[in-house]
DNA sequence: TGTAAGGCTTCCCATCATGGGAAGGTCAAG
DNA sequence: CTTGACCTTCCCATGATGGGAAGCCTTACA
């Protein structure tokens, strides 16, 4: 199987198999004559493994730590589940800040008219200025703004 | 005003700020004989602007459309409520999709023992690997997964 | 058997927003 | 006048992915 027809096998495109071996993530079981990469059945299986970490949202990296305990008969499941369990953590964490965007941005559009004249909240807060009540959205704990860490 | 006075008032790093000026989106009042930035309050109100649609998830560009905007005294309100309601589509579809990759580590976690032992229904998901009941977590329909389209 | 199309190789570049750091000039306080 | 803090520009790195060029290889068809 060339990278051609592994990348149609596993869904991953050549362009990044090419990648993840340059990263060390997965090698090919060997090359042709002419220098082909060819890979086998257990080689797309590591694809597909590869595909599904992402597409659940892991990192690469994080992906690679699976994909060892994935190879290593001896792990113990507990260090796989902390990796999820801290992936979860992480997810719903930008999930709340994402949300805390919405929310304020969901405000601000509500009170903007979104018609033909000039006057708009949403400008004003993102100026810093916020004529209606003298508030900006949602006042002081804001969840939209991890400022003061910064 | 010089380039670390304007970050401090703005929040804005000084790495930020000559950043945004090579894109575009902001230029200091002047230069001094030394050629140090000079700004002004009108500028730190801007990148106080930019700082506040970046902690909304504004992309740089968008920003820098929200910028125009703010500067033409004729636009439309309209016009800034399209750019917002786009922007937290974008947000809520982000957060559906880590909201199913949430969902779906959250069922497999619950599934995994987290003990000294190997099995790991995690691992299992991740290799295509269902042992329980013969199907993935979240059959079907799986909200994490983006791959139909892909 | 020759040729054309398409697949493979490597290498470089771009994205997006941010930070790190080096080399060298400048300013202010002691 | 020195020293330290700050400024300047320039280059590089991140993370995951894609685009594309130049050149070799394979396959299918005439």
């Amino acid at each position: 199987m060339n990278i051609g027809e592994a990348s149609g096998a596993s869904g991953v495109s050549a362009k990044m198999i090419r990648y993840y071996e340059q990263i060390g993530l997965i090698a090919p079981k060997g090359r042709t004559e002419s220098n082909y990469r060819v890979y086998g059945e257990e080689e797309v299986h590591v694809l597909r493994f590869i595909k599904r970490a992402r597409s659940l949202g892991f990192s690469l990296e994080e992906t690679e730590t699976l994909l060892k305990l994935w190879q290593d008969k001896s792990r113990t499941s507990s260090a796989v589940k902390e990796i999820a369990t801290t992936h979860i953590n992480d997810l719903e964490r930008r999930i709340a800040e994402m949300q805390g965007m919405v929310k304020t941005l969901k405000h601000l559009s509500h009170c903007c008219g979104g018609d033909n004249r000039p006057d708009c909240p949403i400008l004003d807060d993102l100026a810093g200025e916020s004529p209606a009540k003298g508030e900006r959205a949602a006042p002081g704990k804001n969840p939209a703004n991890g400022e003061s860490a910064a």
